[in-house]
DNA sequence: CTTGAAAATGGAAAAAAATGGATTATTTTG
DNA sequence: CAAAATAATCCATTTTTTTCCATTTTCAAG
């Protein structure tokens, strides 16, 4: 079952929240109350997971706390997830407010549309233009995929042929 | 549950203080009443740990005494931690001094914005240009992550290929 | 010691921002 | 076309943030 899915644009407001569209805030509510993770992608968008879903992606990842006080890499870690997450709960209208260091990774601008994107396991705010951008790169890798493909189909043949002549 | 996590900016006032916000104020006074250890970490910013978090990550490094007499590199732990570190307690409003040395260390300037970057067991102190460019390391090396994994997708195409020359 | 200047501290008032609700506008549906 | 549902805007209230000021402390010179 596709509990998060479409694309629908909608409106940030001055004081930099949204609305979600009431699919979503049902998805939201279904699985933890309303409950969510606010993360920034490297991708320059945030995802929206519902706090569950967030936990069992990203806990197993936490260094252990030990090595904290020499190892760069474990503070980097932490830094990485905690610097760039917070959690919250939907609003009883299901509104969301992005705080402004967030809005400013994702070029999400208070007064302007943003695209809301459904991926299955949760949404992802993002900047119109980046998101077209991205979606431009997804159908490039797509058709190279494919010419790939084909042109492998293409080897099979040769090899057969190859194959055939040595008998 | 991440107990700090988030971004936000915050001015640093003439006299070098800063005031937190709401939500890492709860968490400190939760944990250990507001008594937080300020450590100056190699990246060039301030660590403000709750007590207890420091003491359980930083002392046991520096537990066993018997060897400083004749170990350099025990001193030199110790000195380290001693010459980096200063305990504190937020006052009721929920601000932290950075003394002055701390100041010069982190280029954190009186008068002007800092980061204040939660990292899950506490909280770090960021002079802005610092924490961007390692804001910009940590996201290069996912990109360039991200990056390999899709050439890693297209090559699959062409491995197809190259087992079927096998046969 | 005593005194004066500078800095640090804590508190409070003023300004700014965030929050939540309700109203209005728009779109969808029957 | 009307009713319902959804989305956006506005506004009052609360909270947070910042600035300012009075008091205390520290340090140095007389």
């Amino acid at each position: 079952m596709l509990t998060f899915c479409g694309l629908d644009y909608c409106m940030m407001d001055g004081n930099g929240r949204i609305r979600l569209n009431t699919r979503f805030i049902d998805a939201f509510l279904a699985q933890d109350n309303g409950a969510f993770a606010m993360h920034c992608l490297p991708e320059g968008a945030l995802a929206l997971y519902p706090e569950s879903t967030f936990q069992s992606i990203f806990r197993p990842a936490t260094a252990d706390l030990s090595s904290v006080a020499e190892s760069f890499l474990a503070r980097r870690m932490l830094r990485r997830i905690g610097g760039r997450t917070r959690e919250d709960v939907l609003t009883r209208q299901g509104r969301v407010t992005v705080p402004p260091a967030f809005r400013d990774f994702a070029a999400l601008n208070p007064g302007s549309e943003i695209c809301v994107v459904g991926v299955e396991i949760g949404v992802e705010l993002w900047n119109i233009e980046r998101y077209e951008a991205e979606q431009k790169q997804i159908i490039a890798h797509e058709l190279e995929r494919g010419r790939l493909e084909m042109a492998s189909d293409l080897n099979r043949m040769d090899i057969k042929k190859g194959n055939d002549d040595a008998f």
